[in-house]
DNA sequence: TTTATAATAATAGTATTACTATCATAAATA
DNA sequence: TATTTATGATAGTAATACTATTATTATAAA
């Protein structure tokens, strides 16, 4: 039995904790189902009971609103993906080698091999890339961010900003480089799938190309002159 | 008299034209000034129908729901900056001078000097960056698209795209290049503000740091090595 | 084993949102 | 002046986003 890694939740995020309890794990299972299927506008926890053959009430015991529960899907995210992160890049000592591996691990649609564990990462991974910024561009994010609700995103970025200074402690601008490099790892794919004109992917829809222009913006960037 | 610059419109956004008549305009007007200050999402055409005097089911007649208008104003904001940029950069010979100053103008904050106009486009300018990838971060995107909601962004970074294969014909990723600044330019402006510690601008919270970034950033990469 | 306690189900209800429909009236135009 | 067109006034519906109450079941402590 593969030992389940557990990804520290917030406490703020949930009213009840979804890992604690068999409906709980089905809600945030069901959720990334129906979220990566319908989009989280569509989205509603009257469908979500209904699926899971629950009450609403029961699900409003766990998440105080549709929001949480988005904000809590991303948090577990990017928790896990910096965990994806510490361990493939572990045993990495060049600075280098260890950013162009962080820009495959962001980029990549992650295999759901696991299949022991409820959370569907290759849904979510795609959840992240069409919803992800909706968890922070709304008026709350003041309130939300005093919170902690982004620490895991802020965290993964910082982790990927330290890693930006080592490969050059001159550069400039590590953070908002580290923000560019996430964001863009989801933006690309969205813009390639959807909006193929904007990206120079359109025709091959390939993950390795987007790779290939991160790397090359990020190291261009980041090398000394 | 100042020549009113009319933005052409795509004709699906709207059921009838609010450019043609004061009802029509006075929704565009104040649905800006209430996006800005409430979010999209607490946005109502209920309470924007209180605010100016009329009733739902009259704005119902301009505008077939929220999504819609969302689209409606990000088209709008994309058809003047390209205006913007084309008249800005009118003169400018050399591709690398007029692609700092697409940046500039992509990153400034506007200000809304003619009072004229019943756009405000400093406010507009806010709710880009705040809502504006929720105009296309939907599930409808494919739709929507089809029926060129999307043009006007499209065309702007078109324009960008252009611009920097001027500076660099061998260049490999203009199109990317130019949406990542185009969404760079509103996120690094987000995060400052919102949550700081994404940046290297937390401190001064200066957009002029949010250029200087994006032209470090774009010249790396675009700069013939 | 009984008893307490905690979680869930079943049901109901409210305020708000996101619309659609109808009809009267005012304004513009032919 | 007649007629089209836009708006106002009013009503109504289905769905959303909740809250509240009570009954029932599962679990765990006594």
């Amino acid at each position: 039995m593969k030992p389940q890694l557990q990804i520290r939740m917030n406490e703020a995020l949930y009213l009840r904790n979804p890992e604690s309890s068999a409906l709980g794990k089905s809600i945030i299972k069901h959720s990334v189902e129906m979220i990566y299927a319908q989009g989280i506008e569509a989205f509603t926890f009257k469908k979500l009971a209904a699926e899971i053959g629950t009450t609403e009430a029961s699900i409003y015991r766990y998440f105080e609103n549709k929001h949480k529960l988005l904000v809590y899907l991303t948090a577990w995210y990017w928790g896990w993906l910096e965990f994806q992160i510490s361990f493939h890049t572990n045993n990495i000592k060049e600075p280098a080698v260890k950013l162009k591996r962080v820009i495959k691990l962001l980029t990549s649609t992650v295999l759901d091999d696991k299949q022991t564990h409820h959370i569907n990462e290759s849904f979510l991974h795609q959840i992240i890339i069409a919803e992800g910024s909706k968890a922070y561009l709304t008026k709350q994010v003041g309130e939300d961010n005093k919170q902690q609700f982004f620490k895991p995103y802020k965290d993964l970025c910082a982790v990927i900003g330290h890693i930006i200074s080592e490969v050059n402690p001159k550069y400039k601008y590590p953070k908002s480089l580290a923000t560019t490099i996430v964001e863009m790892a989801h933006f690309q794919n969205f813009f390639m799938n959807n909006l193929p004109s904007l990206t120079d992917f359109g025709k091959t829809k390939e993950e390795s190309e987007i790779i290939a222009f991160l790397n090359d913006l990020v190291f261009s960037s980041v090398k000394k002159k």
